[in-house]
DNA sequence: GTCTATACCGTGATAGAC
DNA sequence: GTCTATCACGGTATAGAC
């Protein structure tokens, strides 16, 4: 039988403290000090498992940014109707939001200080373009409302879906599948009677 | 005839600059002195019209939750069936942001660090209780879909309204009524062919 | 109404003992 | 792997001249 809790971190166990308290408080609004006091130990000895305080936010994004990625490779986004791949994807992408959620929390939220969050942004860029593609292919096939203004809807698609990461606590009312198919049913089909 | 620029400031127009500046780099990670550089004026030039960078902050997010609440009194919201009571707020909120958004921005995006983010927080709160009784008035007049989860709806649909401060840019594409109206629709008709 | 100079503190990061 | 001590810097805010 192995220890229940560790008594000394890895990169990966300092992360997921540090990734919290940089939700709760922002990353700028969070320094050493406030990480050394979440984590337990000595702002020196932060030091010794990461090299700055960016780094772990770059490690926290990176996080983030392989679990979204990894949905566009998934069998459901690559064949088959065009309308199916983009409620596949955006089941998807609510679900690795809801799994990975303090990491993507911090990917929605980076602003372009450092070259560690103009990375971010760049890269999330690319990622909502795939997916504008998708709604391209949908409204090609007729799927999609004929006066749908695709760059338009891409954004407010996304809008919904990030929002989660403003008010989803685990636990904590809805289930993580009910959020998702929330997400997609509200999307695709609106909120009012038909 | 009148001066077409001031050369010295109010606190209002100095309020209007220092906003930009918080919404480009965020509130904390805005220091007075990058401040002072976009002012064109020095570091304590700007503590002759404000006593700190809070109160900046104070005053910005005070005029995006009086837009807000203003709705909320409107003939619109306030007489009518409910769902004609809730497409409505939902379009004037949208309005409102994009008029007053660098405010709304900044609103939207405090974390509760401060005194001043906590009270602006809680406000939020209250305004979006306010739009969620629409909508379980809605509900119970049958126009919504049956299958609505009231508390996630509301949350999608301010979701879906915030998420314009992310990415909207006046004068650039779409404009601010094709915003708004935009919004309504993918909220309550959905983005699927009927 | 704006400036220069400065007080005072918290910041991210390092050195070196244990 | 963690600590204490320390560094150089930049943070908010103030004092007082012009």
């Amino acid at each position: 039988m192995t220890m229940a809790k560790r008594d000394t971190y890895t990169p990966d166990s300092l992360l997921a403290v540090a990734v919290e308290v940089f939700i709760e408080r922002g990353y700028d609004g969070t320094s050493m000090e406030h990480l050394s006091r979440a984590a337990g130990i000595s702002k020196s000895s932060i030091y010794h498992h990461v090299r700055s305080k960016e780094e772990l936010l770059r490690r926290a994004i990176s996080r983030a940014l392989d679990g979204l990625f990894g949905v566009l490779e998934e069998p459901g986004a690559t064949g088959g109707r065009a309308i199916e791949r983009l409620e596949y994807v955006t089941r998807r992408v609510a679900e690795v939001l809801l799994d990975e959620l303090p990491y993507v929390t911090l990917l929605l939220r980076v602003r372009g200080n450092t070259d560690t969050e103009r990375w971010a942004m760049e890269r999330r860029r690319e990622f909502d373009h795939r997916v504008a593609e998708l709604l391209m292919e949908a409204a090609a096939d007729g799927d999609l409302r004929p006066d749908v203004d695709i760059p338009l809807a891409t954004r407010l698609l996304f809008g919904m879906i990030n929002s989660i990461v403003e008010w989803y606590r685990p636990g904590r009312g809805t289930s993580r599948d009910e959020v998702a198919e929330a997400v997609v049913r509200t999307a695709f089909a609106g909120l009012r009677t038909s």
